[in-house]
Parts: C-alpha cells; sequence; structure tokens
DNA sequence: TCTCAGGTGATAATAGTTAGCAAATGGCAG
DNA sequence: CTGCCATTTGCTAACTATTATCACCTGAGA
C-alpha cells in the first residue's frame, strides 16, 4: 500500500506467511542456531511477529502472559535481546542507553560509531531534500526526520580483527 | 571539511563565534524566554558548546563540576532539558525511553509520531540508495545506517490545538 | 527414560532520569 | 541599594528500564 511513490517512501508489505508457519520457521532456525525451542521463546516470536507496531519488552510481557501466565519479565528482555543477536529481531531506537545533547542547532544528522558509541555531526542535504519535499505522508504530518549513519572509526576498526 | 560532497554528506562547519560571545548571546535568549540566568547554566551552555561530540548529561557534569564543585546532577539534567525545551540544545538519540523492538526484518526505516511514540514501518528506496553508495565516509567505514521521520498522526493532531 | 547444558523465574542490583522539598538566589520594585 | 518573591538549586528518594545472580527446571539427544 504506497504512500508517497514519487517520493519512494511507502508502507511494505506484510511478510508472506501465517503466523503459525513464521512462527514454525522460526522455531526450525532457533535449532539451526543451537537454541532450545521453548514454549516461552514462541510465544514471545508470536507476539513479536504478530504486533503491527513496535513493541517495548513490557508490551511483549503483557502479550505473553495471558498464554504464559508466570513468565518472568526478565525472560521476555533476555528471549528478546537473544532474537536480535540471532538475527530474528530488530532493536529499534536506542543504540545509546542514555540522551546525548548537541548545541548545534544548524540542521544536522549524525554519524555513529558502532565500536565507540561517539557521535559526530555530518551535513545531509540531499537527505533534507527528500525529506523535506514532502509535508505529508498519507495521514501524517511530517515535522521532520533524522539520519543515522553507522559507521566504524578508524580505532575501532584497529581493535577488531573481524 | 568537506568529506563526500558527491553524496552530499559532509562535516558542518562550526557555528560562527567564540565561546564567550555565544555564551552571551545565549544568556540573553535566557531572559527572553524569561528564565533566569545562573552561572550553572552558564556553565553548562559553555561546556555543550565547547564539547566537540555529544555529550551524555554525566559528561556535562564531570566538565561544570571543575568550576563548580558543588553542582549537582539533577540540576545537569534539569538545565539539559531546559535547554531542548527553549530551543538552545536538540537531544540526539532517544526519542524513547525503552527499547522497541521489530520482527520485521525487510530492510526499512521509521516513522514515529511525536505525539503518541507510536512507531510504524516505511520503505525508503531512496535513502537506501544514497546510504548505500557510499562504503566510506573520510576515515569512517559505513556499516548501516537509520532514517526516522517524526510526524503527527491523526488522532494525536485532533488531541493538540496549537 | 536418563542426563545435563541451557533456559527459566524470582529477586537483587544497576544506570539513567525524574520528583519532592527546603534553602539559596536572580532580578525587579521601590 | 535594599528587600521581596518567584525561580532555581542541591540533596535525597523514587522511579523506570535493564541486567546479573542463582537455584530450580526442562528440551532434546544418547
Amino acid at each position: 500500500m504506497a504512500v508517497d511513490p514519487k517520493l519512494g517512501i511507502y508502507r511494505p508489505a506484510v511478510p508472506a506467511g501465517d503466523l503459525g508457519a513464521r512462527v514454525e520457521a522460526f522455531s526450525a532456525r532457533c535449532r539451526e542456531h543451537g537454541l532450545s525451542v521453548t514454549p516461552q521463546r514462541r510465544a514471545i516470536m508470536r507476539a513479536l511477529l504478530a504486533s503491527e507496531d513496535h513493541p517495548r519488552a513490557e508490551d511483549v510481557y503483557d502479550a505473553v502472559r495471558a498464554e504464559h501466565p508466570t513468565i518472568s519479565l526478565a525472560t521476555v528482555h533476555r528471549t528478546l535481546e537473544t532474537l536480535c543477536q540471532i538475527g530474528e529481531a530488530r532493536k529499534v531506537t536506542p543504540l545509546h542507553h542514555s540522551a546525548r545533547y548537541d548545541g548545534n542547532l544548524s540542521p544536522h544528522h549524525h554519524l555513529v560509531c558502532v565500536g565507540c558509541l561517539r557521535v559526530l555531526d555530518v551535513e545531509a542535504p540531499q537527505f533534507d531534500e527528500l525529506l523535506g519535499s514532502q509535508k505529508w505522508l498519507g495521514d501524517h504530518e511530517v515535522v521532520g526526520g533524522s539520519v543515522e549513519i553507522y559507521v566504524r572509526c578508524r580505532s575501532c576498526r584497529q581493535q577488531t580483527s573481524d
């Protein structure tokens, strides 16, 4: 369902397969990674796949508790983190655990080193142009945007061999 | 100092004026906003302006303590938040306070409603093209990137009058 | 079925941030 | 200059999100 093909920004299609099949496929990939397939992991994955938005650990916890009333919030945290590690989920927002402040008010974006988490300013006029050319995306009023480019800086590349 | 003019991504010029002048200008704008100008606020603004990277509250705290040994970390948090409110600073990373997880692994970016903080997936091929066309930015190896587009959704627009 | 590495639940600990409140102070009226 | 008072500060406790610890449990291969 396209929102704005001209801009190249649109809602993606929902991934194929019904929920049951996707959870089955997930279970198989768990075993490939040498992970046990537990009812809790299935339930957490099912909740994540069923969610239209981007749930916090606590949201997943609430969803899963209907089926597993005794599950622990710690298990949900651990499992979501595990899913990210084996590439079955992505963590959306916080590369950093704490707020960073910036006194530079000129419009700019950020280069973030995935090793040392240092943040550098960059200007990116072409991004701004793409972003600024559109005031609406479907129902949504565009009020801004920001680009984070993940990099590995020289010193972090030297420290890791892979 | 351009890093990559072709891509339109480069390091921005440092804002004009020396540190003293910029802190003076800041003090004036504080009064315009009806805020007292306290030594603590000046010191925090100076530390923020002097910082090349994007300090956390604690980093600013450490810098300011040299001059104000008795300042409280809570004051630093409060002040940085105040600076953001009057537009003298920007908060870089976390629009959310907690991690969001996403089971959708196809390459995509996010629409974030600044009102309700809901997150929606969007594809943005033109952004990906810009980002993917460049493997290096100066010294930095590009390993990825993400775009967050800030929006106000319909229901949030209805709730706020301004 | 038996075994045990790995997973789970309960709880405590931690990091970052915010709230509450008494004391101190910036900035204006006189 | 002086005094007043709303704002701001520092201290502390509380709170939120997350991680660590550890005894018990269980998935899955022999």
